[in-house]
DNA sequence: AGTAATCTTGACTAGAAAGTACAGATTAGG
DNA sequence: CCTAATCTGTACTTTCTAGTCAAGATTACT
């Protein structure tokens, strides 16, 4: 159970994106030095927020990429399902369920209800928040690490 | 975000090592047979279980895999990192922590915060459960099934 | 000791995910 | 209409995970 490189670096990307608000927009370059991930894969990976519906993206001169709607309407769950997938898509117990779709064997299903445990267990962090959520997440930090300058340029948290 | 094949198939084989009870040995043609999976697959499978002190292994003939200890010792966390490890390995976030270790570029950090409450929602379930309450909840299931035949031989749950 | 059943190990192959490259399409502005 | 900046789509390469295979080591039973 491990994070995608798709689900980081895409959620980064929605992030910056928020951040530079509503009509802000971002372009490839720009994204691609801001998070210090190669042009080509950060294009690759703002194509499927487009096609996900997250951002929308404006060719030609005076280009690149907007979201598609309020931070407030983002919800992460979405965006992680459409970067990375579902976290259990069970091809194991599906096969064993006949036409019913439920799965016969038993020592299956204790597994399975375990996986849907997890999942609701992320759903319910995921789907209650929304890109604002990490935005406004970000602002706090911010006025909190300019008030605690750290040694030889860092910033301290703690 | 996914289950990766060898969390799933490696705690079926601890449910199914759990089931048949603190001295019940089965080998891998058994484990095999009864999972459908590869031979060659699960002797590698059950491997990483007994590196990781789940299960023990007698060699010779009438050898075969048993638990290492009692299924209520077995956290299905421990076991998920085993198989799968953990959910949030920040390459990214590290790179820019400097020697503090703490990551000074803002727009990580809500990324990262959020990771870390998915983990803990995670953990919530996983670090509760162990084996015992998976074969609990197998019995319970079983008992049920065998109360309901469904039509051409199988089994409803609902 | 011999034999058959069993786990162990390391190397190999296949497949999926991540990342790269490049030619093509679109647009703003001169 | 031309150019430069920008996204688009497809195909390619690399890297990592999953799965396979064969030779070796161990044990019980005779």
């Amino acid at each position: 159970m491990k994070l995608s490189a798709n689900e980081e670096y895409g959620l980064r990307c929605l992030v910056r994106l928020g951040y530079a608000g509503e009509n802000g927009s971002i372009t490839i370059p720009e994204m691609s030095q801001a998070e210090g991930v190669s042009a080509a894969n950060t294009a690759k990976i703002l194509r499927a927020l487009r096609k996900g519906g997250f951002v929308k993206a404006a060719r030609g001169k005076e280009g690149g990429y907007t979201l598609a709607r309020p931070a407030g309407d983002i919800v992460i769950a979405e965006v992680m399902e459409c970067l990375g997938g579902r976290l259990f898509e069970s091809s194991f117990c599906d096969s064993h369920g006949g036409r019913t779709g439920i799965c016969t064997r038993s020592v299956d299903c204790s597994v399975r209800s375990l996986w849907r445990a997890v999942q609701v267990a992320v759903d319910h962090v995921l789907s209650k928040t929304t890109l604002r959520d990490l935005l406004q997440n970000e602002e706090e930090m911010n006025s909190w690490v300019r008030t605690i300058p750290g040694p030889n340029g860092m910033r301290l948290l703690q």
